[in-house]
DNA sequence: AAGTGGTCTAGACCACCAT
DNA sequence: TGGTGGTCTAGACCACTTC
């Protein structure tokens, strides 16, 4: 059988229906989902493949697996019920529940500490700056810098306003290698008095400072992303798992 | 073959090699490693046995691989040239380079909300305080807040000074259940008087705050802990990975 | 053409949990 | 005892890169 050609490998397809069958929540919490054996007749495939459609929501944090007993749910009690919880990349990419404002479109800027971050040849990036509304109040401000071939392709009408899209997730769409890394650095600063004035922020009230670079699957830097978030609307949130040993 | 009784899975053990291997830095950056193959005749093992050593390997950031190239060592360039990386956690288990100090030993307090967050029946909860160093500079104060049964368990003797360890790495070596799950909320604060003065802020300058709480592989929560950081000595970094689709 | 990793099959034995 | 997931084998074809 093998791969299809060109087509998504058949467990990607499987995880894909699962995955689906979670969010509708046709499970309940710490429900038993299919086995292994009722899957494979299912889908007529073999275990190893039912395992590799598993292990892909085991690591995404799902579902989880006890031997001898079944394959339960991840409790939404153990999920974010917060604002947002951010513990893969994937979470960075979407960010359902708030709007996007642009607030300067892209231009051409010289800079050269961003320069450097992206590993660009010269001092030009292209640099994006945007804002985030949560119920209409607005949160975070972030300044988007991309290389500026990167830049260019990104038009205007790409970049919808009052979209809960993120640049990062449009971005994606149009590169050549996906995205795979993201590092970030968060620390407190003050609020620079135009930053301040867009987050509802006393100038010099402090803030939280989040950097974050994001790599495509050969480490070239895409996006360097800098965001001001006001303390008071916005706590950044993180979930860590591991496969038991 | 299958599993021989009691002993670790083949392929733990290979990655367990490999892993040690990288961290002795036997592979270059960007070098290649073994293919399958080789490794197949090395251990004698079966290639889906290989591959699920490398498996683990990949999902922890420390190798990836291309099709039709070969198996690389993530360059070093894109691991963390901070103070501390957080990607998983095992990052947040230990802490090289730093030394704890405990400022508090483990005492029985009464804490409706760390009780409360701990799904405690009662409000009694184990707290104990520490600070950490780094060259000698302290940068954070955690209290620790445990179940109190478990705090009992966690005598003076077992929370050696000036030690590179976390109480969580030696909380685990104790329980019967392995954590497998850290939820973090990071925000920023002021400085209460008795922290500002443990890491060398004015009181009320703003600090760096974090919650982490583990849970073990049952979803039971084991340990609550409250950090300060002096946001002018420490970042928080963090890399997310994502396996190539 | 040869070699790499990616996907897939059809089996097998194991430890563990429930009945 | 029968069913679950965990580990493992010995094959196979595929797409892709390098030579």
């Amino acid at each position: 059988m093998a791969k299809p050609n060109g087509a998504k490998p058949m467990y990607k397809l499987i995880a894909q229906d699962l995955r689906a069958a979670l969010e509708e929540g046709r499970f309940s919490e710490d429900e038993r989902l299919p086995t292994e054996a009722e899957l494979r007749t299912h889908y007529g495939v073999s275990r190893h493949t039912i395992r590799q459609a598993f292990q892909d929501l085991v690591s995404e944090g799902l579902i989880y697996r006890l031997p001898g007993q079944g394959t339960f749910v991840t409790g939404l009690s153990r999920r974010g019920h917060y604002l947002r919880s951010v513990g893969t990349i994937e979470d960075l990419m979407a960010w359902s529940g708030t709007e996007m404002r642009v607030i300067s479109p892209v231009e051409i800027h010289s800079d050269q500490r961003a320069a450097s971050r992206l590993n660009l040849p010269s001092e030009e990036v292209a640099v994006v700056a945007v804002s985030r509304f949560y119920e209409g109040v607005p949160f975070v401000v972030t300044y988007i810098y991309l290389p500026p071939e990167i830049g260019r392709h990104l038009q205007v009408n790409s970049l919808p306003n009052e979209s809960s899209k993120t640049v990062i997730g449009l971005l994606e769409q149009s590169l050549s290698s996906p995205i795979t890394d993201a590092e970030q650095c968060i620390t407190v600063t003050t609020a620079p008095a135009d930053v301040a004035k867009l987050i509802d922020c006393a100038a010099d009230e402090p803030v939280m400072y989040v950097e974050r670079c994001y790599f495509d699957s050969v480490g070239t830097p895409v996006e360097l992303a800098i965001s001001y978030y006001n303390p008071k609307r916005y706590s950044y949130r993180l979930r860590l798992r591991r496969n038991l040993s």
